[in-house]
DNA sequence: CAGCATCCGACACGATACTG
DNA sequence: CAGTATCGTGTCGGATGCTG
């Protein structure tokens, strides 16, 4: 979305009306985000290695990146373990839990993107 | 974002559980995207430059692109006038309105999310 | 195992100038 | 007025290799 985050995240510094949608679409914005939060969302914490595994594809270097804005922003906790080998686990916090009605709404959203898409018959086209 | 619209908004090609929800975010994801919404949420049609005006600081090459990629994907319909000056206005389809729970439920993000953050009373920092 | 460092490409977006 | 065309930029994210 090259969206630039900490711009938007800083209220103070933004102070419209809408500054609560921005930050929101601000803390969802990434590639990788709610595959995050889907796979965070059952309740039980989830290590690093099995959400590599879950989200596949992602890179070690980004699902770290992505972990970390999280977890800047207060979604989820990060609880090391120091073992051998290392364990690190990661939970929603209850603010992170407060995506579920936003994650419903895309779901509903994208449905009816879906419904429409079918009914026009109208290949995307690119 | 950086998302891959086209990719992501090919449910025959990435045909998993969560389509939808990526065609959601496919559809929103675009740093004008919901601030075009919110200029056409009310229902009047507005035309392009009371809505370059609104989102200060677009360029015209992005509100166009954007707009362009709103009507694409059925958000909005783009109406022409062959007048002198020309006249062409935007506003949102049935499919558009349906942005409204989605805005409602970034709002209620947003506003939980600022709140912890006052709570913590940990700035920004970045 | 978890994750940082480095390098690199893709792409979204901006600035500016030009048309019908 | 409502755009396109062209060029330039920054940021996100991927690939690879190295550490504790």
């Amino acid at each position: 979305m090259s969206y630039n985050r900490h711009e938007t995240l800083d209220c103070k510094r933004n102070p419209n009306k809408d500054c609560g949608v921005e930050a929101a679409l601000a803390i969802i914005s990434g590639k990788w985000k709610l595959k995050i939060f889907k796979a965070l969302r059952q309740g039980a914490p989830v290590r690093f290695s099995l959400l590599k595994k879950e989200l596949n594809d992602i890179s070690e270097k980004t699902l770290a990146a992505q972990l970390r804005e999280m977890e800047h922003d207060g979604l989820l906790t990060r609880v090391m373990y120091a073992e051998v080998p290392p364990r690190v686990e990661y939970s929603l916090t209850e603010l992170g839990q407060k995506l579920e009605p936003l994650f419903l709404s895309l779901e509903n959203l994208g449905l009816a993107y879906i419904l429409q898409k079918m009914h026009n018959d109208t290949p995307v086209g690119i």
